[in-house]
DNA sequence: ACAAAAGGAGACAGAGTTGTCTACTCTAAA
DNA sequence: TTTAGAGTAGACAACTCTGTCTCCTTTTGT
């Protein structure tokens, strides 16, 4: 039955995402998730491979939300107002799927673990790819200087609104961004 | 002699910035430092004050550099040309005073100390309220949207140099702010 | 129905952490 | 010179965390 599979990466997911990765053992996920230490390690060979696990379930989810968020651009205009409508709605805890809003869960667990050849570190660098590549994907005029400048205020959102407390960060962003953006 | 003190704190901020806080024991602090724990313990009670004090010479270290880079401005838009300059040295290791870049210091240190009650992730947001205030005082005409996008665009090249290995984010934050700022 | 696999509960080892404490050494001032 | 304060070295207690293992129960496939 796979769904215990499932049920340990969402609740180490929720876990993790909300209190950090090193804030949370193994204990706690067993507890949360009501599920024996024993069948956790039948899952996965170490905490490590279910870290990877949840950042995988994560970075599947963020995708497909973002996905929805930008289809159907018809101009590069279109893509920044969708895309840092979604964000808005995100920080404002209005984006179910992706829960309540803690900051970007790659971008905390990246900090928790610097040292860059660790695969947990590997892997959120490759989400930060992805989620470029996939803007890339949606914008009607390819423009690369645009899409640098989109994805360094997406970040710039994201860790304004998280540690400083700024859940309007997006809306700002784009104020600043609109009069650029004339196609 | 309180010297002893400032090279603690030194080693510290040293390890805790290139590792991170949570991946730094006390005793890798002594052994690097070559004072005994009995004197760490003499001048600091636990573990997170010196975590503060760290986090205090950040603060201060940061600050001066940042003052010295945005001195002399004359407009707004030199203001931003010399913010992403400075920054934009740091990511490539050519600012002295602030070590070899690893991110923003305050930035990784709340992702790891993610309760915001706590006494260490309110210095994180204290620090970025001082930052953006800093910048506010050497505006020379004063306009809080232009103030946001600076902090968001700040932080957002600090996140994609370091989480998405972009050391030339704060270059290409300057070239697509530039065009805005016609003062 | 029954054997085999999967799961539950939790004890336990081993490593690592913070913080305390003791015993010794050095230095600086009276 | 001697005495008090500061520092050193490191053992140690108390705790936490990961990962293993055992014993027992439940579920599942044939």
């Amino acid at each position: 039955m796979q769904n215990k599979r499932q049920l340990l990466v969402e609740t180490a997911l929720q876990l993790f995402y909300q209190h950090g990765v090193n804030s949370i053992g193994i204990n706690e996920v067993i507890k949360h998730s009501g599920i024996a230490k024993k069948t956790l390690y039948n899952y996965f060979a170490s905490k490590e491979e279910l870290v990877l696990a949840t950042l995988a379930e994560r970075h599947q989810r963020f995708i497909n939300w973002l996905t929805a968020q930008l289809s159907d651009c018809h101009s590069n205009r279109e893509l920044a107002e969708k895309l840092f409508s979604g964000l808005d709605l995100w920080f404002h805890n209005k984006a179910d799927s992706l829960g309540n809003f803690r900051g970007c869960f790659f971008i905390n667990t990246a900090a928790e673990f610097g040292d860059p050849s660790s695969a947990i570190h590997q892997a959120c660098l490759q989400h930060k790819r992805a989620v470029e590549a996939l803007i890339a994907a949606h914008m009607p005029q390819p423009n690369t200087a645009l899409l640098s400048l989109l994805c360094i205020l997406k970040e710039g959102a994201i860790v304004c609104a998280y540690v400083n407390h700024q859940p309007d960060a997006a809306r700002q962003s784009l104020q600043a961004l609109l009069p650029l953006l004339h196609d």
